[in-house]
DNA sequence: TTCGATATGTGATGTTATTACATTTGTCAA
DNA sequence: TTGACAAATGTAATAACATCACATATCGAA
């Protein structure tokens, strides 16, 4: 899965309403978003959520419980390298980006533990640039 | 506030229920298990779990919600530099470390960028090195 | 066309966290 | 001692987030 028009009709309905979005949505920030073109019950969100997390088209952001479309649409998975958020407290705007040293520091740890790691979350929670200055 | 003895009768309870546990604890888990020691509802757990991450002396799992008290309860809110925990998801176990140099890469990050950090989550979710060997 | 895999619709339920308001307890200064 | 304030507690209700169970529909390959 690489383009967008080989999603499922929700799966389109619900990256588009993430990728329109100038921040991170809740799943029922989105079900209400969507409720005109016929969506009724959470599941119809999770599902599409759930495949879009799959073909690496969106992100949950884990601290704030909500979920935004990828920033890097066509570094596909990023590499292999793992994805760190700044999420600003103020405004909501997340920027997305990947560290190799990070990613290099994380892996020695977990090789060296033994450790198979399947997901890692980085999440910087804070006040933007943009913010602050205010 | 830096000992258990200083703590109040709820707060007690709680960080005891989290220190005696093998793993992390969900919020209703520990209200389920202190039923017999006077706890009726949620907010009596939510309001001490308050506390004791304010006290440093336990840490919340933001990937899987759940909390679990601080492996290293010594080392002051370990210096200023980040936590990770990596997160078994076979047996629960949780470990917790930290490493200078992520924590430098993600000061870089944040200076750079002009963002005021307050709280980073970093959590590595996969199978340890006793649930891989089995 | 028939079968299986995938996707969808819907209601009910489960899980996690907060709001609102009343009461109690501890601290300290007048 | 007492009044006043801050901190902690008790309780019910509600909000927010996520999944289960079951029925139906859609699509592509055999
Ligand atoms: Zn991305
Ligand atoms: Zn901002
Ligand atoms: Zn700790
Ligand atoms: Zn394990």
């Amino acid at each position: 899965m690489t383009a967008t028009q080989e999603l499922t009709k929700n799966q389109s309905l619900v990256f588009n309403a993430l990728a329109r979005a100038d921040g991170p949505l809740s799943a029922y920030t989105i079900l209400d978003q969507l409720r005109n073109d016929g969506f009724r019950a959470p599941l119809q969100v999770y599902r599409a959520l759930d495949k879009l997390l799959d073909y690496g088209m969106i992100h949950r952001l884990e601290s704030i419980n909500a979920f935004v479309a990828c920033a890097h649409p066509h570094s596909h998975s990023h590499g292999h390298g793992m994805i760190a958020f700044a999420i600003c407290e103020k405004c909501g705007q997340v920027s997305e980006f990947s560290d190799d040293i990070i990613t290099g520091r994380v892996r020695e740890w977990t090789n060296s533990n033994g450790f198979k790691q399947s997901k890692t979350t980085i999440e910087i929670r804070g006040v933007c640039a943009n913010c602050g200055t205010a």
